[in-house]
DNA sequence: ATATTTGTACGAAGAAATTCGTATAACAGA
DNA sequence: TCTGTTATACGAATTTCTTCGTACAAATAT
C-alpha cells in the first residue's frame, strides 16, 4: 500500500499529530495562522484524506473528530526514502553531512547525534 | 526565486547531473530503465523545464544538448528544508537520527559521518 | 418556535503536473 | 532524389491536487 500523503495532507497531519486528535475545525485554525484558505477547503482535505485511509474519525458527535493512522514515523521515512533516492543518490551519509553542514545544527542537535553514533561504537 | 523541480523533473536533473550534459534521447534511455513514458514525455518535460529555468541547452546541432542550471546541491538543501519544517517539526537531529536509524547507513558511512562530526569538537 | 450558528457532504471549478499525438524539419542511406 | 529515421515544437487530453460554493442537518440561542 502506497502512502505518500500530499503537501497539504502532511500540512493538516503535522496538525493532527501534535494535537493527537481533533476537529477539522481546531486544524483549521491552526493552518490559518499561516495559510490562508476556506474551512471547507480543509473540510475536503481531510475527508479526502480519510478516503485515502491516512486518517480515521470518530463520528459520533455531530464534530467528527480526526486521528492519524500513518504515523509521523512513517511519513518521516517515506520522506526519507525519496529524497535519499532522487536527489542524494542513495547515499544516506551524503544526506546527514548536508543537513549538519547547511542548517548550522545546534550544539546539543550535535551532541544528539554524536551520542546516537555511540552505539555504532562496538560494531567497529 | 523559487527553485522547486517537481517529481519527474528531479528524475529528469538526476541524469544530468550524473552525465554532465545529454541529449533528450540519452536522459530518455536512461529513465526507460525504471519508467514506462513516451519520448516526447521526457522532452515536453525538458521543454518546460527549460522555461523554468532548471536548464540550459545549446541548440547549435539539431540534437539538442542540456545541462542543469540548478545544481544537485541547491535540490537536496531545498528539499532537506522542506521536510524538516512538514515531518520532522524543524529538528535536523531528528532527521539525522531517524536517517542513520532506519537506513542502516553502512560502516563506511557511519564512519564518514563522525569523522565529518570531528570538525566541531572544538566548538564543544 | 424559529433564527443563527456550526457542522458535514459533495459537485465542480481551477491549477498544476504529466502524458501523448501529430506536424514538420533535418539528416543519413539506398 | 526519395525514403526512413531522428529530432524539435506544440496543442491538447488526462490526471492529480487544491479550492470553494451550495445544500442541508444538527445544535444553540433568543
Amino acid at each position: 500500500m502506497e502512502i505518500k500523503p500530499t503537501e497539504s495532507e502532511l500540512e493538516i497531519l503535522q496538525v493532527i499529530w501534535k494535537k493527537g486528535q481533533c476537529s477539522v475545525r481546531e486544524v483549521h485554525e491552526e493552518l490559518a495562522k499561516n495559510k490562508d484558505a476556506g474551512y471547507t477547503t480543509t473540510l475536503k482535505l481531510m475527508q479526502i484524506m480519510h478516503d485515502k485511509g491516512l486518517v480515521e474519525r470518530d463520528t459520533t458527535s455531530k464534530t467528527h473528530l480526526y486521528k492519524a493512522i500513518i504515523t509521523r514515523e512513517q511519513a518521516q521515512q517515506t520522506a526519507l526514502d525519496k529524497i535519499i533516492s532522487t536527489v542524494f543518490k542513495g547515499s544516506t551519509s551524503e544526506l546527514v553531512i548536508q543537513a549538519l553542514g547547511n542548517h548550522r545544527a545546534s550544539k546539543d542537535e550535535i551532541d544528539a547525534i554524536k551520542n546516537y553514533l555511540q552505539q555504532f561504537e562496538g560494531k567497529e
